[in-house]
DNA sequence: ACTGTGACGGGGC
DNA sequence: CGCCCCGCCACAG
């Protein structure tokens, strides 16, 4: 089985449809993108990737963000900005998690 | 081709 | 909760 290409847009498309107030993970990003273990990537392309993209609404599993210092920092400013709230470290994701709709099933 | 490096994730203790 | 370990995968040297 040859590998799909991995797209950077097309691996950080879903993240366009968090909304405000929401957050989902890097690895629910990569299967929602249909690229199942691509976790790791999702945070390189994000990265990689200047423009408007929400790149703030994407937090590691836990609800914890993973960015270090000052960035990390502008990310949960931005969050509690939008309503996100926070228990110490962490996202309550009982509270805050956006499930994207799951994945194209082909009926019958 | 090989090694080190992560904005990762899950499991064990 | 903190720590450690391991699987994962694209990228930079």
């Amino acid at each position: 089985m040859t590998r799909r290409p991995l797209i950077l847009r097309d691996l950080v498309a879903p993240v366009w449809k968090i909304p405000r107030g929401k957050v989902t993970t890097y690895g629910d990003v990569a299967r929602a993108a249909g690229f199942p273990r691509h976790a790791r990537q999702v945070a390189w392309a994000l990265r990689n990737a200047h423009g408007s993209i929400p790149w703030h609404r994407v937090v590691g599993a836990g609800g914890e963000i993973k960015l270090r210092g000052h960035p990390g920092m502008e990310q949960r400013l931005r969050l509690e900005s939008e309503g996100v709230t926070f228990r110490g470290r962490r996202i309550p994701m009982r509270l805050h998690a956006f499930r994207f709709p799951v994945a194209k099933r082909r009926l019958g």
